[in-house]
DNA sequence: TAAGCTATTTTGTGATCACTAATCTAGTCA
DNA sequence: TGACTAGATTAGTGATCACAAAATAGCTTA
């Protein structure tokens, strides 16, 4: 018998998923203007790649919302109504608490460890007044917890709302010193660690309604959906 | 000054986008085999089309997860598991619940007056034991709810719940006689129309419950989900 | 100067070709 | 007879070409 060989994945990358990737780390992180188009030969010849891996990865973007599809078939950045905005909070808010419900009852030790571990970094990025890093380690930090409550479908929901709202957050880069409290996060965890899905959820809750309470102020809002997307 | 002419829309209809509408259309209706793989080159030709607007329209299928791609590429028609199938329910009870309270606040009077219509044709389906008939209508009513709540990234993800479960509707056409229950389109119309929105959810998501406990007596299952997507 | 028309460019869309890597199929050897 | 292997087929992926419609720029005209 042939002695059984373990390799590391094998790290099939196809170009249009890299592609996918970056666009939609660059939406998120709002290298682009809201509303601003995009065509296939720009990125494509940006990327250095032909249009196919382009193609492939706006149709992804658009079926995710991560970007709207003109009707004619113009892929541009999203632009939200302040109305689109107040939803996707309050779904956000909904979702995002009874993720954290449920982590509450399944949650292991180990990814207590590792929330822990986040914790301890969003204080110093707090401290160091790092925006960018705030908000990454933020993200992570949820989506561990979301994680962490099995519950796929939901985890994927979510992460369908973040997209959507990913534009909007590089407003906090804008000015949000003293803003970042770091205790919400203790707080979540005391109470996953004694299985208080009460609390925990409220937590969880206050913190999406307080980010957005302070991007309420500072971002800036489409007055009216004005060309609405193709497609059904 | 010319004269302002008004046509109809225009009727922009991509290849792309038609592949897209039948078979998604076909996945819902479970013309598919589960776990059946579907090949870029087949479909085309079965459509008559070349590979391109195929390659674009599982591209976006696999976004909406209404199709899943392993980890080579390939296409493959979902298969649930018991445990999948029951948090996709879960979630729509919610969300759906949710849908029908915020609909009871702020429907028109022509929402309900077509739901009304909607309901009649329902009672007759039920009556006649047309289950595909009874099917799409009860996706048309239910849906005509959601868009009366105005809230579309609420809508959006229920559709996409839909989506998700819907290659299992098809277990309903299988022995459905008697169980079609129309008392409750009443009751929810009822309820809206006296925006009693506690008790129009109440009935939504009975509907839902009803249906779904059905679906677990007659559907078929994955033992476990095998091999599980590629990407992220 | 501003509005309207035309010509040029750009853009999305679709088809076709090429390439590599799985996958399937015989065929062969122990 | 069963397992391994080499050849053939089929798969996804990427690039390039072609075309029609939309957008833009530039020119003309009132």
């Amino acid at each position: 018998m042939t002695e059984q060989l373990v390799f590391e994945k094998m790290e099939r990358d196809p170009l249009h998923e890299r592609v996918h990737r970056e666009l939609r780390a660059a939406i998120i992180a709002a290298r682009f203007e809201p509303g601003q188009k995009l065509t296939v030969r720009a990125i494509s010849s940006a990327f250095g790649v032909s249009t196919m891996p382009v193609r492939a990865a706006f149709a992804r973007l658009a079926a995710e919302k991560a970007v709207t599809a003109l009707a004619n078939g113009t892929i541009s950045i999203p632009l939200l109504t302040r109305e689109q905005f107040d939803e996707l909070i309050e779904l956000r808010m909904l979702l995002e608490g009874i993720a954290t419900e449920k982590a509450a009852r399944v949650i292991s030790g180990e990814e207590i460890e590792a929330l822990q571990q986040i914790a301890g970094e969003l204080h110093e990025a707090a401290q160091a007044n790092d925006a960018d890093a705030y908000l990454r380690l933020n993200q992570q930090f949820k989506f561990t917890v979301f994680k962490a409550a099995r519950a796929p479908a939901l985890e994927d929901l979510i992460e369908r709302l973040w997209l959507q709202i990913g534009p909007f957050m590089r407003h906090y880069a804008a000015d949000i010193r003293g803003q970042l409290d770091t205790d919400r996060y203790d707080a979540v965890i005391a109470a996953l660690r004694r299985a208080d899905g009460r609390t925990a959820r409220a937590a969880m809750e206050e913190d999406v309604a307080g980010g957005a309470a302070f991007l309420k102020r500072v971002a800036v809002f489409a007055e009216t959906s004005a060309e609405p997307p193709a497609g059904k």
